[in-house]
DNA sequence: TTTATGTGCAACCATTCGGTTTCGCAAGCT
DNA sequence: AGCTTGCGAAACCGAATGGTTGCACATAAA
């Protein structure tokens, strides 16, 4: 039982469950219609989601709304960023390459 | 056989190795050293991470060096930044009431 | 040429994953 | 009170995952 970010959003349908309560909160029978799979399917998607707090659920009546948790999407980003200043040197680097060749045509 | 960049970087061993070769380049056994486990099954990881190009082989004689193809990484950001707007609007919206209670203490 | 080293690959195994089916429960409707 | 609806949980199943072991094949060293 992994339960860590990564391993939440390696899934596509749960990809596209976080896009899709993005914006506004949702119930599971109406996230299911967006699918080509069952509402159970569906709960154990946000029940893995909502064990590791990307997802947070309110109930309504006998409806449960979830909605994304956009905090912890930040923990994913923070792991990006590590390399993000490596991506930027490369670009950099070709900027150095581009404006030599710039010079080179004058 | 799924290979998309989400399922390789869901193992946190594959996450681990992307770390460390992100620097330099490495072999195999180098790899390993770093962890608790066999080479056989960093060479795994590493088939993983080449088939969904976020890691590049350089053979030189007999060793067989890896490097972090830190392009494929802006993936994950791309998919990250469709949140990016949402916690931004959110820390301005505290940025608002922090100002009014700022305002309420004059 | 023989031996050692670095590596990938295939076979195997226990575990996990994602999906379906079935059930039970609680909230609303008639 | 009955019936319907929305939901989670458990049981089950085929497929995938991560690890180990054993092998084959190069390259380098003796």
């Amino acid at each position: 039982m992994r339960r860590d970010i990564f391993q939440a959003i390696a899934d596509p349908t749960r990809r596209a469950i976080l896009t899709l309560i993005a914006l506004q909160a949702m119930t599971p029978n109406a996230i299911a219609e967006n699918f080509n799979t069952t509402r159970q399917s569906v709960s154990k998607h946000l029940r893995i989601l909502t064990e590791c707090e990307l997802v947070k659920q309110e109930q309504q009546g006998r409806e449960i709304y979830y909605s994304l948790e956009v905090e912890k999407i930040k923990e994913v980003d923070e792991w990006v960023s590590q390399f993000r200043k490596l991506w930027e040197t490369r670009f950099n680097q070709l900027d150095d390459v581009l404006s030599t060749l710039k010079q080179q045509h004058k």
